[in-house]
DNA sequence: GCCAACGTTGGC
DNA sequence: GCCAACGTTGGC
């Protein structure tokens, strides 16, 4: 089973979102990022664990998990020609971008700060400090270890 | 709002 | 396939 970092702006859409309706699931789409296309589509998988990171925001913060409810399946908006991500070099035979559902799991009492993590010796090689870009990147489970014991204490 | 880093596009 | 120009992201 694997962890994945999904980064969001809580003022779009974010991690209090996905608590307001627990039981529903929540398509993580619109992403147009190779790097983060090919997690999606060939890696990430249903009963895969998220950590949800807020950007664009003060305090920018590890806020909380979710579970990845389906494997990566083609985003419906890249057909939709309404949509701002519709791509018309994409089709129904040869999609070229990729999301996933995901089900809210826990908001974290103490969100973990970007300071914080990157302060943390156990996670300097995180994808997410690495890559700061990146929206949707990988988490070891040593890692995911570090940030849920971090989730259980203030700074 | 600024700016550095990074990603994408398109002419050649 | 290179690379300059341009666009986007995201921390501050």
């Amino acid at each position: 089973m694997g962890y994945w970092l999904f980064k969001t702006e809580p003022h779009v859409f974010g991690i209090a979102d996905l608590s307001e309706s627990p039981n529903k699931t929540a398509r993580w789409d619109e992403i147009r990022n190779y790097q983060a296309r090919n997690f999606l589509r060939d890696e990430v998988k249903a009963g895969d664990d998220v950590f949800i990171y807020h950007s664009q925001c003060n305090p920018t913060a590890i806020v909380g998990m979710a579970k990845a409810v389906t494997d990566g399946y083609p985003d419906p908006s890249q057909f939709d020609v309404k949509s701002d991500y519709f791509d018309p070099k994409s089709s129904l035979d040869a999609p070229r971008w990729y999301c996933v559902d995901i089900r809210w799991l826990t908001t974290f009492k103490h969100a973990i700060s970007l300071g914080r993590l990157k302060t943390t010796p156990e996670l300097c090689a995180m994808a997410l400090l690495r890559q700061p870009r990146l929206s949707v990147s990988p988490v070891s489970p040593d890692e995911a270890q570090t940030i849920l014991r971090l989730s259980q204490a203030p700074a």
